[in-house]
Parts: C-alpha cells; sequence; structure tokens
DNA sequence: TTCTGTAATGAACATAACGTTCATGAGCCA
DNA sequence: TGGCTCATGAACGTTATGTTCATTACAGAA
C-alpha cells in the first residue's frame, strides 16, 4: 500500500483537528465554536480542514466514536448469548456512568443550549440498537400492539430525556440512582406492551 | 390612549410578517428560511423586520400561542376540578388531534430536519403544565422516590417522541390510537413510582 | 541522490445571512 | 398648516461560510 504516508499525514491533521475542537467545545459549548477557532487552534488553513471534512458537524461526527463503539460492543454482546436473553439495560447504566464520568465534556455537548444535531444523532444509534434488541419480541407475538419501531424511538428519548436533564441540573444523583429511575419508568409500560417480562 | 393608531399599523405589520413566515415555513421548513424571505413575501424592508422582532425565533415563538393557549385552558380547567382531579392526558389527545388537524405545519415544524427550538419550547410549556399537575401528588407523599421534576421532564419528552415519530411516519395510526399507545407506555411507570393510580 | 507525481496546504476570494444606521415619509393632533 | 412621533427601507459593516488555485512537502522510483 502507497498510501501509509498519507494515512500519518492525514491521521495526524485530523488529530489536530478533533482535539482542537474538543477543547474548544469544552471552552464555548458546541453551538459556539466556529470553523475558524478550529483553524486558529490547530494552527492550519481552511482549505486543509476543508479538503478533510464537509463541515463542523463531520468533523465532529467522526470523532463521536465513543458512543458509537459502545454501542457495537454492546450489540455483540448481545449476540453472543443465545438469542437476545442480555438486556440492552445494561447499556443505559454504561451510559449513565459514561456521562458522569466525562460529565463536562457531556454537559457541553447535551446541555440546554447545545446541538440538536448531536440528540439525533444519539438518538438514531440508541433506537437502532433498542430496536435490534426487541426484535425477538415482536417474531414471537406477531401483532405486538405497538411496533419495536416506535418502541425503540420512545425508549431512546426517554433514556436521553432522563440524561439531558441530569446533565442539566447537575448531577444531583449517582449513576445507578439514574439508571433505577430509568428502569422504574419505562419497564412497565414496556412489559405491558410486549405482553411478557423482560430479563434485568 | 394615544397608541391606538400605532397599534393598528404594528398590528399589520406583525401580522404580515407572521403569515409570510408560516407559509414559507409550509414550503420550506423553518430552518431554511431566511429573514430576506420573509421580508421579500411580506414586502417589507429589514429594520421593520428589526423594530418588531429581535430576530427569527422571536418573530416565531410570538406566534406560538396556540399551543400555549390550549395549555392555559387545560391549566385553568384543571383549577376548576376539586384539585387537581383532572389528569394531563386529555391534554395529550387534544394535541395528538391538533397535530393531525395541522399535520402540514406540524411535519415542517416538529419533523426530522426541524427546530430544536420548536421542541424545547414545546417541551418547556408541556412539562411545566405536567409538573404542575403532579404537584398535589409529590405534597401527599413528601419523599417521592422520583421528583416532580424528573417526571414531567420525562413525560413531556415520552409524549413529544411519540409525537415526533407519528408525524415523520405519516401518521400511520389515529390520533385516538397513538393516545392510547401513549398511556400504555407511560401510565404504568408513572404509577409505580407515585405509589398510587391516577385518574383517567 | 535526484527526479516526479500525488496530495496536503493556506492565502485570497466569492457568497450569504445577519443586524444596524440614518435619512425619509406617513399619519395624527393641535 | 405646522410639528411631532414612529414606522420604514436603502445602504452599510460584520461575521462565518465554503471554494479556488498556486505552492509546498513528501515518499517512492531511477
Amino acid at each position: 500500500m502507497e498510501n501509509r504516508k498519507e494515512d500519518r499525514r492525514v491521521g495526524r491533521t485530523r488529530m489536530l483537528l478533533h482535539e482542537a475542537l474538543m477543547a474548544l467545545i469544552l471552552e464555548k459549548g458546541y453551538e459556539s465554536v466556529t470553523v475558524q477557532d478550529i483553524l486558529d487552534r490547530a494552527n492550519l488553513g481552511r482549505s486543509t480542514f476543508y479538503s478533510h471534512y464537509r463541515d463542523k458537524d463531520d468533523l465532529f461526527l467522526n470523532g463521536f466514536d465513543h458512543l458509537q463503539t459502545m454501542l457495537e460492543m454492546q450489540r455483540s454482546q448481545m449476540a453472543d448469548k443465545t438469542g437476545g436473553e442480555s438486556s440492552e439495560f445494561n447499556l443505559s447504566l454504561e451510559l449513565f456512568r459514561h456521562a458522569q464520568q466525562n460529565h463536562r465534556l457531556y454537559k457541553a455537548l447535551v446541555g440546554k443550549h447545545s446541538g440538536h444535531m448531536v440528540m439525533t444523532h444519539a438518538h438514531t444509534l440508541l433506537s437502532d440498537v433498542v430496536r435490534k434488541y426487541l426484535e425477538p419480541y415482536s417474531k414471537d407475538k406477531k401483532k405486538l400492539v405497538v411496533s419495536p419501531e416506535i418502541l425503540a424511538h420512545w425508549l431512546a428519548s426517554s433514556f436521553l430525556s432522563l440524561l439531558t436533564w441530569w446533565l442539566d441540573n447537575n448531577l444531583p444523583h449517582t449513576a445507578e440512582k439514574m439508571d433505577e429511575i430509568f428502569r422504574q419508568l419505562t419497564m412497565p409500560g414496556l412489559e405491558a406492551v410486549i405482553g411478557t417480562s423482560l430479563p434485568v
């Protein structure tokens, strides 16, 4: 492969851009970071940026792998167990904990004045996982009253709403407590609709 | 009062701006409407706009009274009954119906590519009402496991998530069905946490 | 080592939307 | 009619965006 050199250069440039963005997000919040800010911070020129990324969102989403990786792990973990016997609610706890550890970054991203885009993206990723998890149940009983799509959509929203509240209110509870609340609120309705109890 | 004339002029100008915005929202979606678009449509100049409103959001939110009015009515209706014996879930059905009737506008506002701001605003209004509704229950049993704030936040998010899904998927169910789903999903968890069943 | 093609780089430019300024004019009252 | 107030819109300054293009740096071939 003759592109190893470019890979290295590219890798370095992208890393610089990404680090600059993250630092600036913590300082000013995602919305108010401008492309020029990123360029100044990373000591790069405009076209360098635009030859790598389409825009600021593009740069950000490419660095949004943490969550995605975690979700992938969760998904394969699920596949390992016999036919979806694991639960997506492990995931919720993991995410609450992750948010607690990185709460400054999370607040800058998820907090009140922050990005629709971030939430939208997170919602998409989450509801995909949840839908995959719920599929077995919709096969069992062909005619679910409520489609897995709605359920996944609703569950993802419920989770994100609690996460947002938690962050906006400066983490008044532990991650474990938040997860407990999340389960208390959503599991009963979920079980009522699916018609069976779910593995914890 | 010597300002009746200005009131009339002002009223007319504002009406023109508001109508232009609404028409444009239906054509292009809220995000991509520019102030200049509005001005062209209404045949007005820039400073006219900025002497009336701070920006596009300001103009829009001032015309966002429909929902607010409905919520106010609901609130006073609640106050009429003896100590909050009414239910906020009447409201959910009303809102689903309202969305069904005005689905073109709703889709332009609430749909996939639309405004964070709209959702944020709606969420604020909704959770305010819900919190007011839940207060009696938090007084009864001083130590609720979950604070009314979280509950209101979560309920508003749950409702908006179902509304969004419904609109994004071109109203596959009736408003009544959507309301039923909303109740099936949220009531069990709510009752579990409040510790008592709620009036329907 | 020198040559060469590919791709990264940044200065400069073109565009788009924003919000403000200021001179003008319309409406109203005395 | 004179005079006041306030809405009005043309023009302007500003900020951020994304693109162009000539230059530069590098890795591999000779």
